[in-house]
RNA sequence: GCCCAGGUAGCUCAGUUGGUAGAGCAGCGGACUGAAAAUCCGCGUGUCGGUGGUUCGAUUCCGCCCCUGGGCA
């Protein structure tokens, strides 16, 4: 019996996952495919450490670059994206291997998302109004009496709060029974995983070596040219680690050395949640504690 | 060498008229169903520089020592 064709490899930001991905594709005959928030879009490529083209000529690559910044991306678009890229390779009699740090993005994917309408773009706009119109707490309340079983969120948690509102206000019915509803697996069959975890220490030298390798490789050129487009501030794109710090920068808000700074904390407490996640999350996944041995575990 | 000011959490500091201490930042833990590189929630982690003394009790008062900064020589 043959091992599974479908491959996930999840890691933290730094993890050297994608390392990791391109030495499996050639051994596996596979193609690789981003399970990645922010390297879904074309505009950032050194900002969200995408491969680089010369590694991206190396192996296929799927979903990397392939949506404008001006667009926003979902968990559930990507599953259904990643989905068709999964049969398109086993179609083609390649292994598939998802590559990323998006936990939620492979829970998406394997055990599918609850059916739920999608929600036109306009009425965010409205919950994030009525949200500033009447307050935090009056919000919450507003939402809560759209659907009791939100209690749990606190006032401060605006982004799930203005979904539970958001669903009630374009269908008529609670988030929490679209979400009771039976969920269906986007992909078939079981993968084989692999989770890259390095020790704290190792993870944040790198994340801290990253962030400034970026500063010297055109990461301030990139985050200016984003910049210069006049997107709407509220796009997922907007949000991606170092625009923020950097965009301060360029505004002389702050030094140079301070925007570093605050990337690589961030970036290092960003690792940090993506472990909290995988380590209660995946607790069934197979760790690594580097990307060589991940490699050498997924290897045929 | 002398004088002065300090030595309290990883850092910057507050405080205790004597009852073993608390803020900010940093850090750590956690939640997570279409924004997830997002959005939240929780938690002081400490030989109060060392050592003697006074005291029922010293981080606090006193002596000596060590260290740091400034001044005078």
């Amino acid at each position: 019996m043959r091992e599974s064709q479908i491959i996930f490899i999840a890691g933290p930001t730094a993890s050297g996952k994608s390392a990791a991905a391109l030495a499996l594709a050639s051994l596996r005959d596979g193609e690789i495919i981003n399970a990645d928030a922010m390297q879904i879009y074309r505009d950032l490529r050194i900002i969200t450490a995408r491969p680089t083209p010369e590694d991206e000529s190396r192996a296929p690559h799927r979903l990397y670059g392939v949506l404008d910044g001006a667009e926003a991306c979902s968990a559930g678009r990507w599953a259904r994206m990643a989905a068709d890229a999964v049969r398109q390779a086993l179609a083609r009699g390649k292994a598939a291997i998802l590559v990323g740090g998006a936990g939620l993005y492979f829970k998406a994917l394997e055990d599918g998302l609850s059916p739920i309408p999608d929600i036109p773009g306009e009425i965010r706009g409205k919950a994030k109004a009525r949200r500033a119109a009447i307050g935090a707490a009056g919000f919450r309340a507003e939402t809560l009496a759209r659907d009791p079983k939100m209690a749990h969120l606190p006032e401060g948690d605006s982004q799930r709060l203005m979904r539970a509102w958001e669903v009630f206000e374009a269908t008529g019915k609670p988030l929490s029974h679209f979400q009771g509803l039976p969920r269906e697996p986007l992909i078939e069959g079981d993968a084989q995983k692999a989770l890259i975890a390095p020790p704290r220490e190792t993870l944040y030298a790198n994340c801290d070596a990253r962030a400034a390798q970026m500063f010297e490789t055109g990461a301030l050129e990139e985050v200016d040219a984003l910049l210069a487009r006049g997107l709407d501030p509220a796009l997922p794109i907007m949000k991606t680690l170092g625009v923020p710090e950097i965009a301060s920068f360029l505004r002389g808000e702050r030094g140079r050395e301070d925007a570093l700074l605050a990337l690589q904390q961030n970036t290092r407490r960003f690792s940090k949640r993506q472990m909290t996640w995988f380590r209660r999350q995946t607790t069934d996944w197979p760790r690594f504690e580097s990307p060589k041995e991940a490699v050498a575990a997924l290897s045929p």
